[in-house]
DNA sequence: ATATTATATGTAACCGGTTACACACTGAGA
DNA sequence: TCTCAGTGTGTAACCGGTTACATATAATAT
């Protein structure tokens, strides 16, 4: 392994030079520059990134966390930050948190150790001591931990009113919203939009809280529409419940979209293969997590940055769950 | 921060002695280990891993090479790998390589030079000399790079043949086999495994290739379809092609199960969403990136690793696209 | 009694960089 | 001519550990 001392040795200056040059910091004649240069290039050097970041104290890795990669929201977000955070010249941690306090607080503390850059974060520990006293950038995705910690959301009440509304242009009167967990930002705001567009309507509405889980969700849903046959419109806050309501209803024996029709939240990929395809309010995930990621690295290298709130629009996506257009 | 010589010094010892003792390295007396015991406590200390790592050059990072975390076969891996990793206390640095050996040597370059433990790799650069060369413990998973490196991947040609089977037993007497990419050796495993269950049988069959992408599955399988009406079974190599020819079947009106029953590849979790639900020969992914890690671990810490390659056996889980079980 | 081995510890070099500080030179302004 | 700011460079300390080597003592073998 060539060091730093080889090329300063073969540039004929002194490590200090060579360091300066590579990092562009004080002072560097032309020549020394030159020499330099021609060194690093003949000797094919490639400056040490650990033990730049024992005295720098600061490396370019980057931790991920999020509760659970499994979870169909969450790889595109990975794949997003992870895609610019290469072209930024970090690397990417992975971080599965369980939702889990305990764990988030151990990862936070262990990269610590390894001289993290910085964290991007989905979790709903909003104002653990952690965060707050990490120490480090961060910036939060999805849910807003505090204010002074930057974060990027969709505009989920926004969609939560265009998926309503989509509905209700459709002709349903009678609708079933399902809700997600209480403790989830962006669930509350969902909700919140049904509610501001409903209330705008003559339609009829009733709401249930239903887990981001498919099983639950369709026996929910299956037992809700045995009780309730007049429902006519269901709109559920995430795709996964909305795909157990599209099981449920198959297995009620409800035709979708001609007695009953779907709206679902996300646009995870899932959705395009169900049959009928379903329509949902789609979230644009890969550019959060792009938007989250150039964020933090600004924050990282201590650029300013403009805000602390970013809101990415959400999109509605047509298929066969709505009975707009056919397939 | 706390480091090794305030340890020492508190303890009243040298900082070799409160190394040798931290890594059970080299003689320690019992009142030293207490001493540097008691300190350590006292004093909060915790090893700088970033120090560390540049002198012995070894980290606790395990690199996970994959093509793309979006596809939804990974995100199970990757946790299966997190979480193994977490419980010997190595953490996971995300690649996403598309399946570019440029990507794929860069990011083998850019993280040996952060002495990074080791990688477990998903690639079909099988014998690109960056692996070869890469002078770094590596697992292959799911497709084998060499005969060197010890390999993670499902009972394929088995599995295909437990399918293949299955469909026969249905009663399937003329079955479209949707072959995978011809690159992957997980395809042809299966594909091979496909042919020998179907020659034992007088059932008619036409194979055709398809790429694991639903979209295009499913516009290959509804021109079959529409070709060839007699077709009454369908195996597909992959899950993500098995619901594009259960979409397919149902533009082109064909009943599944009744008419047509179909038997996907993968065990991912969307297939327990579609209507019917997918009757599938499931891997146990999780199961293969958590041996893939042990053995990782085991090749990092110098143990020794019984066998080269290990196979993890696959099942059939039957629902609603086949005829044995209703829904 | 002496040689040998196992146990125990400290000193200092080293891993491969960054950077504070000292020093030298140049040219402009007083 | 003297001063001073700006430019350029090298020496050596430092980041926080590990480890080779030297040294010392106790226990065992011969």
């Amino acid at each position: 392994m060539t060091t730093i001392k080889d090329v300063a040795k073969k540039a004929g200056v002194s490590v200090a030079t060579v360091s300066r040059f590579l990092n562009d910091s004080g002072y560097v004649s032309a020549e020394a520059a030159k020499a330099v240069t021609a060194a690093v290039e003949e000797l094919k050097y490639e400056l040490n990134p650990i033990a730049r970041s024992l005295n720098t104290k600061k490396s370019n890795l980057i931790g991920l966390i999020l509760p659970d990669i499994t979870n169909p929201f969450f790889p595109e977000l990975a794949r997003a930050v992870e895609d610019v955070a290469l072209t930024y010249g970090y690397t990417v941690v992975l971080c599965n948190s369980d939702e889990n306090p305990e764990k988030e607080k151990n990862y936070i503390e262990t990269l610590k150790k390894k001289y993290i850059a910085g964290f991007i974060v989905t979790s709903n520990q909003l104002d653990a001591p952690h965060y707050a006293n990490a120490n480090v950038p961060i910036v939060a995705l999805d849910r807003a931990i505090n204010e002074k910690i930057p974060t990027v959301s969709s505009n989920n009440k926004e969609g939560a009113i265009m998926g309503t509304n989509a509905l209700l242009e459709q002709g349903c009167q009678n609708i079933l919203f399902l809700r997600g967990p209480a403790e989830l930002n962006p669930a509350n705001d969902r909700y919140e939009g049904f509610m501001a567009a409903i209330q705008q309507s003559n339609a009829k509405y009733q709401v249930v809280t239903c887990p981001f889980h498919f099983t639950d969700s369709q026996k929910i849903v299956e037992h809700v529409l045995k009780e309730n046959p007049q429902i006519d419109g269901i709109f559920a806050s995430s795709d996964v419940s909305a795909a157990g309501a599209l099981k449920a209803a198959s297995l009620v024996g409800r035709h979708v979209p001609n007695e009953l029709q779907i709206i679902g939240f996300d646009g995870v990929a899932m959705g395009e293969m169900l049959s009928p395809g379903l329509t949902t309010v789609a979230q644009d995930v890969y550019k959060m997590g792009a938007i989250a990621t150039r964020v933090l690295i600004k924050r990282i290298e201590n650029e300013m940055v403009e805000q602390n709130f970013y809101e990415v629009p959400v999109k509605l996506i047509v298929r066969g769950t709505t009975r707009s257009v056919g397939e």
